[in-house]
DNA sequence: TTGGTATTCAACCGTCTGGTTGACTATATT
DNA sequence: AATATAGTCAACCAGACGGTTGAATACCAA
């Protein structure tokens, strides 16, 4: 097996829109388990494992503080891929304006829902 | 369904470590179905899915020419994941010399094998 | 100590994935 | 016309995936 598996671990915890969300609101803090899964309609149980899967591909890191479990966005983890990817595609400047609204597509894809809400970090 | 189905297809494309290596092989040259074959001990049948997963995502496009079927790499499709991954990574300049060192495993991870023919292109 | 809160674990289930093989279609070659 | 080559299709299989529920663990608070 030749084939990098940091790679393949980090592509396949990208491919489920779901986790790709959750990346997307750590971007904008640190969230315990239970606030992210509060932004979704599926159990605890199966956010624990989405955000196992992002651990195990080093995107995100989780630490525990009493009895809350942290989630941490690790962006360096996104650098060998995005080389990877940035290297095929010869493009120009990256434009972070459509970067910008992809960040609002996916932090936000039900206008109606309610907000991802802020956590109580001590 | 919020997601960009796009984005899916795109990652969960590249999560694959073999059509990885077949995207690195299509950046050199075009290829026909078979001569990607030959570089993987996996039946034609599963490289024509490998390639099936590839077009639908926009990745390659596939052009019958006679009884060959010709593969090319679309390199505009990584854009737009590219920027997905680069939003989050603030990086600085993209190193070009690590993508270089990534092509270099992916596309010979084998040393011992035989490496891809030259295509006898019409 | 009792009880509530936060999270994970374990077992289970339907669906998707990646592989196989053999039949099939279509094009070249002789 | 007969045969070889290129590729896809269809049926099948084992294993991974993404979800569920209920029990277990760990911490905090009264």
């Amino acid at each position: 097996m030749p084939a990098n598996s940091t790679l393949d671990a980090v592509f396949r915890a990208l491919a489920d829109p779901r986790r790709r969300q959750i990346v997307a609101m750590l971007l904008e803090d640190d969230m315990a388990v239970s606030d992210v899964a509060a932004s979704f309609d599926i159990s605890l149980a199966a956010i624990s494992k989405h955000l196992h899967i992002l651990g195990q591909a080093g995107i995100i890191s989780q630490e525990r503080r009493g009895r809350v479990v942290w989630c941490k966005l690790q962006p360096d983890s996104l650098r060998e891929a995005s080389v990877w990817m940035h290297g095929f595609g010869h493009f120009d400047a990256i434009d972070l304006e459509h970067f910008t609204q992809f960040l609002e597509r996916e932090i936000h894809p039900y206008p109606d829902a309610a907000p991802p809400q802020e956590p109580n970090k001590p």
